[in-house]
DNA sequence: CATGTCAAGCCGGCAT
DNA sequence: ATGCCGGCTTGACATG
């Protein structure tokens, strides 16, 4: 909650990582086109929510009562590099944690958040799959499902970015499949 | 309109 | 005293 005026900049993940990726990449199309033109803003927003300057991103009240809660919506790249950390470590150190905000523009609380939720939704697909086909489980590790949980996710996240499963150089994230 | 998804909110427990 | 975590819920949004 810190910053309730975070400012939202214009940036290119490709710029952090170093990554040339040469495809500008409208992020906040995942599901149908969101709304607008806005090729690389940090966060996606609700159209409505986009004229009141990004107040109250980190769950912030900022000033002046209380305003209806506004769900950012992380973009493709940053769900994306998330998804990588979080394939590598399930867990992040305070400096890490640091440094993945700033490298992606969005807030400690937001990443810590989002590994928490994405933590949660892990372990709940997990047993829900573990629920539903117990059989099919007998012979697969924790890894596995760790995995396939990954995979389906981003996946279905981004079914029309196909690029995300060949990162050039940044390979450690990679399918199991 | 019912449903699903997901970031954020809330609460209690734990570690320091 | 503070911060992080898990568990669960809430609220905004998208989709069929």
């Amino acid at each position: 909650m810190a910053a309730s005026n975070k400012q939202l900049t214009s940036f290119f993940i490709e710029d952090i990582l170093s990554l040339k990726e040469g495809k500008k990449d409208d992020s906040c199309k995942s599901e149908s086109d969101r709304a607008d033109n806005s090729e690389d803003v940090s966060v996606c927003r609700s159209p409505e929510d986009r004229s009141e300057s990004s107040a109250d991103l980190a769950g912030g009240g900022g000033g002046g009562g209380k305003k209806k809660r506004s769900r950012a919506a992380f973009t493709h790249l940053q769900v994306l590099e998330l998804e990588k950390k979080f394939s590598r470590q399930r867990y992040l150190s305070a400096p890490e944690r640091t440094h993945l905000a700033s490298a992606l523009h969005l807030t400690e609380t937001q990443v810590k958040i989002w590994f928490q939720n994405r933590r949660y939704k892990t372990k709940r697909r997990q047993l829900t799959t573990d629920f539903q086909k117990p059989d099919a489980t007998a012979g697969a590790t924790e890894e596995d499902f760790f995995r396939a949980s990954l995979l389906a996710t981003v996946y279905k996240s981004y079914p029309y970015r196909p690029y995300v499963y060949d990162l050039h150089g940044l390979s450690v994230w990679r399918p199991a499949l």
